[in-house]
DNA sequence: GTGTTTTTTGTAATGATTACAAAATTACTA
DNA sequence: TAGTAATTTTGTAATCATTACAAAAAACAC
């Protein structure tokens, strides 16, 4: 996606598009990775001069309160960020600790009985191997 | 559940039936909220003498790894324990801060197409508000 | 361009979890 | 049952991720 488009996407969720917002989105758009702040950290600060760490907490925090992008726990110990904010479920690999997206549908979701509730997000993630490891193990 | 019971449980599993295992496995059967390592030792710590909370730690790693209780990263910010390692959704109020049950059985969790993947854990989680602080907000 | 507001930065503080070695408990054996 | 070895628990210190905060920098408005 080109910055302009970025731009314009912050600035219809209200957030004003300064550089370095954008450059961090940008790499969650075009990453896919599901990063956690240390991963942008050390990719960005090669191409961000004067980055801080600080920075991408203030600036992620932005985004998720803004409703564009989600924070996973899917791990205690680590969170992680997707920019997508769609409708999908996340497989996580014990194994190569890689986080890979899958699609689900909101239909397929099931609707539990929850009279009165408000829901606000719903979450599905799956742990275990992934293929590329299963069969690093198996050989 | 009896001690008794707690104790056949634990050492069917793996876990030798010490009494500090034993009181908290037997507080998150009964209470079942859900609760932190803070929740359990701020309960706990009347009721044993001289309880650490590095030892509930440590319990509840054990646990954790022998398959006895689940770990729920639904914050990020904390990490909630669970003695039913059932099939089942977990619901957390924004406002009060509970985690509530729900019933799925495991047929209704949409299977995603992922080959050659070992699936170990399925999670499903929404965040929201319950029907009691709902009311409250509306009054 | 000047002054004002917002954002970023760097460092310190906080909070949860783990590491570790000593003390206590439990299990085993004579 | 006493003695000994193995396991568990404890208390403190270390670690790591995240937040707080005030100063510096950048963006904005006139
Ligand atoms: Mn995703
Ligand atoms: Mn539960
Ligand atoms: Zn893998
Ligand atoms: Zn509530």
């Amino acid at each position: 996606m080109e910055q302009q488009q970025i731009s314009a996407y912050l600035l219809k969720n209200g957030i004003r598009p300064l550089q370095k917002r954008v450059k961090i989105m940008s790499y969650l758009v075009s990453k896919r990775n599901h990063p956690t702040v240390d991963m942008i950290y050390g990719d960005l600060i090669h191409e961000i001069n004067g980055l801080s760490k600080t920075t991408i907490y203030n600036v992620l925090n932005l985004f998720v309160q803004s409703g564009v992008a989600l924070a996973l726990n899917i791990e205690g110990n680590e969170v992680r960020y997707d920019a997508d904010t769609s409708t999908h479920g996340h497989f996580k690999c014990k194994i190569c600790t890689g986080v890979i997206d899958f699609r689900i549908r909101q239909e397929e979701l099931p609707r539990p009985t929850l009279e009165g509730f408000r829901i606000d997000e719903q979450h599905y993630y799956i742990k275990g191997v992934c293929s590329f490891c299963a069969n690093k193990i198996e050989a």
